[in-house]
RNA sequence: CGGGAUGUGGCGCAAUUUGGUAGCGCACCUGUUUUGGGUACAGGGGGUUGCAGGUUCAAAUCCUGUCAUCCCGACCA
């Protein structure tokens, strides 16, 4: 039967609603499709709900085609899981937490590693049995400090999330490709433009991970890539570490007043005026080396400095220190650690104390406090930097002669035109939602639930995991997001609500019949119909709905009908043609 | 959590500066009209102005508090 106009539950608006901001919200909800329930909340209307069910039917089949199985849990689940691998409390506020009426515990499911583990667990004990991979369809939930756009980041949303279990680790390389290479086909029979990037696989304590994103000056996730097709989330970028200098032949280090210079360009403007340099050209950010204190705090709570020497041309970046030092929470010191750290002379910290031949910092220095620098401070460079003296600095302190560190520490900010790091040109950087990801998860979880088969020689071996995720939700924005203009919507026709949208524009009865009559034929034919029978209703209005709801193929009923005709309206390029009626559903299929 | 903004019929807004008892458009209902680009006319229903106090003869409007929402940032397997 086709959706019929006159009786759908639909309302569609004039205008945007007050709170949406970017288009696929404002569209989204004046088409009729969602709407808003609570912050980040949304009920599905009719028309939102065949488009979630296109896009999941095109994730089983693909997931069906990988040799994925379908399960679906609760979202309700008990405290104790969750509390066996630590995620009760390293969730923090994220999660949904909530008591029964006896006072237990229970989480609303952000996701679902420990409950797949627990099942294959319950179920399974022999390596016979592996691989297996599971996935669901499923509602999480995250308490998200700012939902954001509508459904690109809700606090409610569905994800597609699929877990493989293998005894080896190539096992775990071959479900990990499969799933990769699944996924590719999703996105591409969804008609998503998407960029697979490297991630930062420390959060989860695993190894590979990808991402994929969907490129859009409205994604939340910025990523590089380079013109030979080196792509990475920023966090995961490492820095090429140019080649060392020769150390003989180095002027030697030199300690100079510089009074009143807060800021590297302050620094910069005394260094120039006062040292200028043997070979002439002036001193610039880059020729300083910045030692920024950080104060990292460990999942029990254990708070430890460490200083990060990085050029001072380059601003340290929040994300990638969150992943280079996780799963420590990262924050600059604070006041009252330097007073705590007497070692460490705020504006002119440095490693050495260069007339007392003292080092300062590093675990060997004086403060004990670690001292990490950036990848490009590499042997015999030479640096201007703090003497750790008040209002003196040192200038020509060569690294590998002057002074050394503990490790290296890549978390200087990433910027356009540096060079990718497998050498395949200058990156670009990018803004992308982040649509899917692919993750080798390893032991972690397996190990801390306790996960164990039986090997061939009868010995219990820990299985390892790998984790897959869709946002399907957030798919339908990203796709309304990336196929509308100015009248509306634009379905790609994997996901269109319906594949015909027929206009019954006239009020002769025969337009009706005809237009009726042309439907039945369409779903005879296997099409899915919308139709648009609503009497009273003007052509302007029928015209403007059909626009605002996206279906990408239309057909109009209506004065065509005197010469036998009905128009093929495309909704993409607003071309429009004539047809003879009876040939219509012919050109249709 | 920091910064900014906003709360008035279902939706979008006005009236707030200068207190006088709430109005417009859309949507909805009735009738007539119109039917290939959001027809026209007439009539109609619907709001204790986010909430709680206070000032006042009188509060959407002034004061205090509070709650909520949106945007930017922080945060975000």
């Amino acid at each position: 039967m086709p959706i019929r106009l006159s009786t759908l539950f639909l309302r569609t608006l004039r205008e945007d609603p007050s709170d949406a901001e970017v288009t696929s919200h404002k569209l989204l909800v004046r088409a009729g499709y969602i709407r808003r329930a609570a912050p980040g909340v949304y009920t599905w209307l009719p028309l939102g709900l065949a488009v979630k069910a296109k896009i999941e039917q095109v994730v089983r089949e693909e997931m069906a085609a990988a040799g994925a199985q379908e399960v679906f849990f609760p979202a309700l689940l008990p405290r104790e899981p969750y509390e066996a691998t630590g995620r009760w409390t390293e969730y923090g506020d994220n999660l949904f937490r909530l008591q029964d009426r006896k006072k237990a515990d229970y989480l609303l499911a952000p996701t679902h590693e420990e409950m797949f583990t627990l099942l294959v667990k319950d179920l399974y004990t022999s390596y016979k049995d592996l691989p297996v991979c599971l996935y669901q369809i499923q509602n999480k939930y995250r308490d998200e400090a700012r939902p954001r756009a509508g459904l690109l980041r809700g606090r409610e949303f569905v994800m597609k999330d699929a877990y493989s279990f293998d005894l080896t680790d190539e096992g775990l390389v071959a479900s990990y490709q499969a799933q990769r290479d699944a996924y590719e086909r999703i996105f591409t029979r969804l008609g998503v433009d998407y960029v697979i990037v490297k991630a930062d696989a420390g959060a989860m304590g695993g190894s590979a991970s990808e991402e994929f994103l969907s490129p859009s000056p409205i994604g939340e996730d910025t990523f590089v890539r380079s013109p030979g097709g080196y792509a990475a989330n920023v966090e995961a970028v490492q820095t090429v570490a140019p080649a060392p200098l020769p150390i003989e032949g180095q002027p030697a280090a030199v300690v100079h007043p510089s009074p009143n210079t807060p800021t590297i360009a302050s620094l910069v403007d005394l260094a120039n005026a006062t040292v200028p340099r043997a070979d002439g050209r002036a001193w610039t950010a880059a020729d300083t080396l910045k030692n920024v204190v950080l104060a990292l705090t460990s999942p029990e709570g254990k708070r430890e400095l460490v200083v990060v020497g990085l050029p001072g041309d380059r601003e340290v970046d929040a994300k990638r220190a969150e992943a280079a030092f996780s799963p420590n929470d990262v924050e600059p010191a604070t006041e009252s650690d330097f007073e705590k750290n007497p070692g460490l002379v705020k504006g002119y910290i440095g490693p050495v104390k260069l007339d007392e031949g003292e080092q300062v910092l590093g675990l060997e220095g004086s403060t004990k406090i670690r001292y990490l620098l950036d990848p490009r401070v590499v042997d015999g460079t030479a640096w201007i930097t703090g003497a750790n003296i008040a209002e003196k600095h040192v200038f020509d302190l060569v690294k590998g002669r002057d002074f050394n560190a503990d490790g290296i520490a890549d978390i200087a900010e990433v910027r356009a035109g540096d060079e990718a790091p497998d050498g395949s040109g200058p990156l670009e950087l990018a803004r992308g939602i982040e649509i899917g990801h692919v993750f080798q998860l390893g032991r972690k979880y397996a190990e801390a639930l306790d996960l164990r088969v039986l090997d061939e020689n009868g010995k219990l071996q820990v299985v390892t995991m790998g984790s897959y995720g869709i946002g399907v939700t957030r798919l339908v924005s990203v796709l309304a997001e990336a196929n509308n203009d100015e009248k509306g919507l634009i379905w790609p026709e994997a996901v269109s609500p319906a594949d015909v949208y027929v206009v019954a524009a006239g009020k002769d009865d025969v337009v009706y019949e005809t237009a009726e009559r042309l439907a039945a034929e369409l779903e005879a034919a296997g099409k899915s119909v919308i139709l648009d029978d609503r009497q009273k209703v003007s052509p302007g209005v029928k015209f403007g709905d059909a626009e605002l709801i996206g279906v990408p193929k239309i057909v109009i009923v209506g004065r065509g009908l005197e010469t036998g005709e009905v128009d093929l309206w495309d909704r993409r390029s607003g071309e429009r043609r004539p047809v003879k009626v009876e040939s219509a559903v012919a050109e249709l299929l």
